[in-house]
Order: C-alpha cells, then structure tokens, then sequence
DNA sequence: GCGCCGTGCTTGCAATTGCAAGCACGGCGC
DNA sequence: GCGCCGTGCTTGCAATTGCAAGCACGGCGC
C-alpha cells in the first residue's frame, strides 16, 4: 500500500491511543498485538493486515472500518456526512423533535471538528458486460 | 484468518469468476495477481490480503466490500435495526467522544420514548473511563 | 547510587504472502 | 504422432508481516 496511507493511519492509531490516554504497552495488550508491532505500525515502518487493524480497533472502541479507510482498503462509505444524517432521520424508534436535537448535536460537533459537508460524489457505476469483451487473451 | 471463511472465499471468487466466464489467467491479468495465486486463493490455500482481494474485486466488477465480507474482514452492514447506533460509531467525521455523547443523547431519547434497549449491551461506551483502570499494566 | 517500573523502540527470526518458472493435461490442426 | 494453445496447478523463493527477546531512557523510592 502506499506508505502514505500507512503513516496516515499510524498517525491515526497513534492519536486515538493518546486521545484514550492508553500506553503503546496497554493498547497493544488490549488489542492483542505485540507492542513492538504496535510501534513500528504508528511509526509507519510496516503495514498491518486487516486482521491487525480490526483488534486494534476493538480495542481503541472505534469501528474497524475507521481504520480500513485510514488503512486505504475501505473506501469511505457513503454514509459519511450524509450517511449519520441520514440515519437519524430514519430512525423509527425517535421523533421529529428528537431527529431536530440529534441532527443539531452532530452538526455541531462537524463545525467543532472543521468538517465542511460541502460536496459528495458517487461515481460508481456498473460496465459489467462492456469489459468482458476486452477480457479476451490470457498471455501466458 | 479461520480457514473456514478463507475457504468460502476462494469458493466465491471462482463462482463469480465462472459467472463472469472469465478463466483463472483471463482473471488473474485483469487483476494484476499470478494466475498460480490466484489458484491457490480459490482453493483456499492462500489467505490474500486486502489489496489483492481489491484487485480481484475491480476485476470482477463487484465490490471490494462483498469479497471483505467473505473473507470475514468486514462485517455485513447491518442497516436495520440498530442502524443509527452502528452509523454513529462508523461516522469517520466526529471523534469518540463526539460519538459518546450523541450515543448518550440518543440512548436518553430512547429512554424519553419508552424503548427497551436490553438486548444491546450498552455499557460498552460508558466501560471506557472504569476499564482504562484495567488496562494498567503492561506485563512485559 | 541502585533497583524497579513504565515507556517506547531495536533487532533478528519464523511464518506467511505473492510471484516466477515450469509442469500436466486436453483439444486441435497438420 | 507432433506442435501449439489454453487451462489450472506445483514448487521454490524473495519480500513482507508479526513477534520474542531485549535495549535505552526517565521517574521514583530507598
């Protein structure tokens, strides 16, 4: 992977690990991982599997896909942004007013943490049958 | 990983392949993997990592995030029932703490609203701060 | 100063991942 | 029969992943 994205997700482990005030030593025998392993990782020195990276992630309390994402492997879903807004909206267990409070909490908190929701793109698109054509010679 | 989960990878990486009337080279090349590695991957004698299991995914015009599922790296999205509360922990924009609280709001909406959350072991955000205590010694 | 502890890091190595070179086989044309 | 091709698989090896053993350092109590 490209050691961009590793020292970013070091980076990442390493600040929710002192954002949950735990030692490399602590956090690493919680996650299950040798520490030294754990150091390299947020040093950016090696690149963990997603095996790795879903015990750290249990262990730091966050989702494993945050650390995919950081990681490179996952791409952000498109339930970023919209994707909690959408939720909260949908959630049948709460009311409007609830959905309001919920929805001006989060936005809050997306102001606090500078985020812009300013764009969201979704070019994903399917060319199934197109390319099976251009699939055609094995050149062993 | 359990040999299990990588054994029904490989099962349904070549039943996509076979769908997509591809062969193990055709597949392989567009891949970007050695056809022998790809082999061994649909036996289920090789555990691929991530990486290779989005080469394969691209090349099969289906998403990385189904051949994660098999592979057991990912866990199938679970938009109903418990939705808001997943969205809110796999939100990348706000931090643990941002997500605590809304947690904490929505848990009081609940609560507010006559909801029964007893299935769902709660306690799991709120163990942070009494388990940090537990987590005190590096035993190396 | 010494010993202990907690902290993060170094280093060498075993196991695993992914690949290159090649094999075995069947089908086909000559 | 021979040669070529396409198919999937075998095998040995280099690079990478993850760990065990240990180091270096600072802080503390005696």
């Amino acid at each position: 992977m490209a050691s961009l994205n590793v020292g970013s997700l070091g980076e990442y482990i390493r600040e929710q690990r002192r954002h949950a005030q735990y030692s490399l030593r602590q956090l690493a025998d919680a996650a299950g991982v040798s520490n030294p392993y754990l150091s390299q990782i947020e040093r950016g020195l090696r690149k963990p599997s997603a095996e790795i990276l879903q015990q750290i992630a249990k262990a730091l309390r966050i989702s494993a896909e945050t650390l995919y994402v950081q990681a490179g492997i996952l791409e952000e879903r498109d339930e970023h942004g919209f994707g909690l807004r959408t939720a909260i909206l949908a959630d049948p267990l709460i009311n409007e007013r609830q959905k309001d409070v919920l929805l001006a909490v989060y936005d809050s908190f997306l102001k606090e943490n500078g985020v812009h929701q300013a764009d969201q793109d979704e070019p994903q698109s399917l060319d199934e049958n197109a390319q099976k054509g251009r699939i055609s010679d094995g050149d062993r």
